[in-house]
DNA sequence: TTGTAAGCGTTATCAC
DNA sequence: GTGATAACGCTTACAA
């Protein structure tokens, strides 16, 4: 029913090659030759079908990107970073979803590589080690943010979440905190551990501890986290001074619950998230947490894909830098 | 380098139309012949390729969604329910931005229409109802978002932003407001005119009135709601008890600032967001806000535009309810 | 139930 | 500069 090619070319009178050739650019033709074709192209309303074109050069015109729910404003933040760079490549975005389950991830897997795509950049975090090493063996230039896998090291891009987290809360010890609860994530991912245990790390630095009882687990985004507040309120927010939470999403939920329940913040209780979302400078009182410079990671992150898909494996990356960001919602006393 | 549907054909001893048959379950196959075919597949770890395929049938596996800008979480919210919905179609979504502005948006509907999606759902705000329309008549399967377009009314997504607005600013006047400030949005597109009118007639209808120097303009996303929140502190917040916002994110931010000069929320001025997003709940104070049906609004575009791209012409569409949500930002007495 | 072969709409390699 | 034409990898009549 849409015009092909071979219409603009009877159209114009000139050969299929050479609509090709005007519309890509790529190589020189008469410039009369080129208005008759571009004139033809308009009145047929043509557009080249890039299904034919992807098939015929076997380089698609899209990275795929797999995060775990485009709802969370993390992944959003990183989407729209992703988007950035794969444009400078004129590239478009195609983007899928794994939602926290194993299952629903390979097949996002699966999907993207049914694409084509010249690049993949993926945060997953329920697939095994096992299966995903299968498919960084096969696709070489699939990139893996916020996750640490093995023999894959320099196509992860990751964060020092150890140190950050350590810092973080050697910050808090600084202030005089010494009694903690930590609101861990749920999922069994390399990320959620180095926090923790550089979150530990500090403690025992400062010969303080924790008491098991006070790490709690809770889903890393926030409707989930209330039920975990909640818990808080009932052990009594009079038996430790800070929250030191997994991420923002967390810390938030719990903020809010607090405030609805009287507790003051923070005079009450100090409270830490992690990432640096968009709310977390707006929210009241605004969140001291780790700035993730997770912009930066995706637009590194497409660049390092794009450049193996090309078979170009100079190109590296380092581990990104955070920084904590020193707001209101710890008392500084 | 990767397998092709001849590789697997050949090592399973069948014809290229058996192996189809097989993966794509269109025909009966002789349950051995299958799973040789399988066997094959495996070995050879095969995917069909989806530019092909999408070449030979004319049918992409796709239904592309355009919005604005992913990170802001209106359209996060949005596009997670047609992900939803195009999943139970077998379909995936691809998603492309237009942000904000006319060039832009236009490219990303030329994108999407190039990757032949069967159904599009558009959020655009910047492109001319001329041109917009001249797509619309060229493709009848293009589904609007937000945005009413003469004579294509029945494929605009819409809710009565009239009537949302006008409801919510007689329930402040019920309360006692009477010297309102309005904040508008920057764009010039039909539902903040809508919402404006609908306050407008609201105070029209309680005989108030208000000055235009209270009906601000800002940019309908958080950060550049400061600059509007600085000049009503400048004004004087004495001048005002209630604050209308034209969505939740202008008026997290309002709040925000606020809340840092020691404004009290609500008791010194009352303020209201509109579309209920994930924040609104769980901000300090909770929102007084608009329930916006956006993900019921995204499930039902993606059924209309799949619909029409199938040439169905009797799905239809009505307008979505909208709820006022009773919280915390007002003052009640 | 299975195989053959003609498209699908491009790009790219040759010639001219 | 330009034009034929063979891929590209799949689906789907049509035949067998």
């Amino acid at each position: 029913m849409s015009a092909t090619i071979r219409d603009v070319a009877k159209l114009a009178n000139v050969s299929v090659a050479t609509v090709s050739r005007v519309l890509n650019g790529t190589a020189k033709v008469n410039e009369e030759t080129k208005n008759a074709v571009l004139r033809a192209q308009k009145e047929l309303d043509f557009h080249l079908n890039s299904f034919a074109r992807t098939l015929a050069t076997k380089e698609s015109n899209t990275i795929g990107v797999l995060v775990s729910d485009i709802s969370d404003p993390f992944f959003a933040l990183m989407i729209k970073a992703c988007d950035q760079t794969a444009r400078s490549f004129k590239k478009g975005l195609i983007i899928t979803q794994g939602f926290y389950d194993e299952e629903k991830e390979i097949k996002a897997i699966e999907n993207l590589l049914s694409h084509q795509c010249c690049g993949i950049i993926a945060h997953l975090l329920a697939i095994s080690d096992e299966k995903l090493s299968s498919y960084m063996k096969k696709y070489p230039y699939i990139v893996l943010i916020n996750r640490r896998l093995d023999g894959f090291e320099d196509r992860c891009v990751n964060i020092d979440n150890f140190n950050a987290m350590k810092d973080l809360t050697e910050y808090l010890i600084g202030l005089g905190h010494k009694k903690f609860v930590y609101i861990d994530s749920e999922f069994d991912i390399a990320d959620a551990k180095e926090r923790l245990e550089g979150f530990k790390q500090a403690l025992s630095n400062h010969s303080l501890c924790i008491d098991d009882k006070y790490i709690l687990q809770t889903k890393p985004y926030s409707e989930n986290a209330v039920k975990t507040a909640n818990t808080l309120i009932e052990m009594g927010v009079d038996k430790f001074s800070a929250i030191v939470c997994y991420n923002d999403s967390i810390a938030m939920s719990i903020i809010n619950v607090f405030l609805n329940h009287g507790i003051k913040i923070p005079d009450d209780v100090s409270i830490t998230g992690f990432d640096d979302l968009f709310f977390a400078s707006v929210i009241y009182p605004s969140l001291t947490t780790v700035q993730n410079p997770i912009e930066k990671m995706g637009q590194e992150a497409v660049k390092l894909s794009f450049a193996r898909f090309k078979k170009d494996e100079t190109f590296c990356i380092s581990e990104f830098e955070t920084k904590i960001l020193y707001r209101n919602s710890v008392k500084k006393n």
